[in-house]
DNA sequence: TTGTAAGCGTTATCAT
DNA sequence: ATGATAACGCTTACAA
């Protein structure tokens, strides 16, 4: 089949040590040898087995990365910005779309803790699976980095978006405008984005000393049909809000869905904010103010931040908080 | 570190052969001693070690594709069908982006020809390059699916849209709308999109009896500031069109962008349709009509070529056309 | 039905 | 500086 070291060694007449030598620049080898075997390599079109290296160095030269869905052009970008890393450190990706289906998260999780990547990169549906997936992968001595997930005690390095920072502004934008009912539809509280974009919105109207209206306030679970049903009851309000922050870019295809049945105009009825910077929002009319997340960024320092640790094991964890950026367009005001 | 097959042998007190067997569902196995075996696996947690299998077997359980670009949401749609084919048939999927960059490609497939995958569904940025791609990997012994790519005399399997049938019906649409000048913004002819999108554009104004004006046919490289030159100069014709065709998602944001510059209605001045789905068709005023492509099915029926080439290496080449779907929306008529 | 031993293509430990 | 040789964890002839 393909060829290997020992081809190379019997060409070059030397020992398959010697070619191994060469192969990964171990400085004991004469410039005379070294030329040789190179030459050998050449003309053989040699190729170091990847999967033999794995094999005998207990160490796969690749990480692997559990996204909830790869349809959602937040992690699209973010797998770019891994693999870009993990390519340039000579690494390869390995691609687990779990579709928002935990058993299958679970799956691919039990799959990676066998040895077969160097680090995983996780972003699960379910922070409370956290504690049980760190444990499978750390008894195969696989380290983890989070993505965008958090739990309180988890010996892990993370990646998170400054979500209370994002959700803050956008309400400091709202209320500079004279907004003074708004409205927000946020996601769950098990996990990070949901839980910490409502904690800024909240914190935002007490600092500027607005009581918290819970009639304003829509928990959902992040999909387009629960923003849907959320927008229509905060419209709905004997005293609805003129401003809404929605808190993906998912649900607002729900929440633009209803503001246009209902032909109320934007911003004039009804000032929008999103969290997320989709390729829609800037194309439809108005244009939508967004909280833009540095997801290329995020994924390349997860990449980082894995390879950083395959080098050493045993540092303390590192917790890494990128900030978002407010785009203003003119949804909002 | 982790547990390997001789731990749980040695539990048990049978040889590493039983333990295999097992683990293989092989059926020369005692049910007494299956059961022990899997009783010490399951104690011990004790999963087989993939690199070691994929050494041994010279049969890695994992596929690779090589897409151009992954923020484009076809293939992020390509790509999840690939994902669910795979996992189905527990393979993972290694991603390579080489977002446009032809040396990038070049390298992913000298890294995959050594022996790390079984086998790799490519979509190359160029044609003219296939060659040498299908002959490095076929080096490694490495099964290939082309997705959208095509050159005669290519051993490999393909899954291709049939194209020239999505403009036909494009072009056949303006025609019943009276339409008789009809522009295009065609890709390059180095791959299968380009070309057969603009020949479907030909054949459909032969078979209507219609002279092809050359003036109205705009080649371009595929890319939005392309498109939104090729859009300009066909607005600024003498006798410009009265519709336009867009050969994909990408270039229609620099089309629209030109169209609303010139402040054109649509369709009453100018009537669109254009290749690909993206989400932010539907959602701009007015919504696009488009020709969507299978793009999921797409992925699976390549991982399902892929797998079913690598139980059979020597059956001739497939060669499977899916078809699109024209999604009729207000922009054409 | 189960065990022994060889080997997949590397790297690593010794000698030399 | 280079060469034998063992080992990584598994599968697979072949033997028992």
């Amino acid at each position: 089949m393909s060829t290997t070291m020992r081809d190379v060694a019997a060409l070059v007449g030397v020992s398959i040590k010697t070619v191994s030598n060469v192969v990964n620049q171990r400085p004991y080898v004469s410039a005379d040898l070294r030329a040789k075997v190179l030459d050998a390599i050449a003309t053989l079109d040699y190729r170091p087995n990847r999967t033999a290296q794995a094999l005998r160095t207990r160490r796969a030269r690749s990480l692997a990365a559990i996204v909830p869905d790869i349809q959602n052009s937040f992690f699209t970008s973010v797998i770019r910005g891994i693999e870009d890393a993990a390519y340039q450190a000579g690494y390869m990706l390995f691609l687990f779309d779990v579709e928002d289906d935990l058993e299958r998260e679970e799956r691919c999780v039990d799959i990676l803790s066998a040895d077969t990547v160097a680090g995983v990169i996780l972003c699960t549906s379910d922070e409370s699976r956290l504690e049980r997936q760190i444990n499978v992968l750390r008894a195969g001595n696989i380290p983890i980095v989070l993505l965008e997930r958090l739990r309180e005690g988890l010996q892990a390095d993370t990646i998170v978006v400054e979500n209370a920072q994002g959700s803050y502004e956008a309400v400091q934008h709202f209320l500079a405008a004279g907004h003074r009912r708004i409205g927000v539809v946020a996601g769950p509280d098990y996990y990070a984005p949901g839980r910490e974009r409502l904690e800024g919105y909240l914190r935002a109207l007490r600092d500027h000393g607005l009581a918290v209206d819970e009639e304003l306030i829509r928990r959902t679970d992040f999909t387009v049909n629960a923003a849907q049903m959320a927008t229509a009851d905060l419209l709905q309000l004997s005293s609805p809000p003129t401003a809404i922050l929605v808190c993906s870019g998912l649900m607002a295809l729900g929440t633009l869905q209803v503001i246009r049945e209902r032909g109320l105009r934007m911003p004039e009825e009804i000032a929008l904010i999103i969290f997320d910077d989709p390729e829609w929002s800037k194309m439809i009319d108005p244009p939508i103010t967004t909280i833009a997340q540095p997801a290329y960024a995020m994924g390349q320092s997860a990449a980082e931040l894995l390879l950083q640790r395959l080098l050493q094991p045993d540092n303390p964890p590192q917790h890494v908080r990128l900030a978002p950026t407010f785009v203003h367009r003119k949804s909002c005001c």
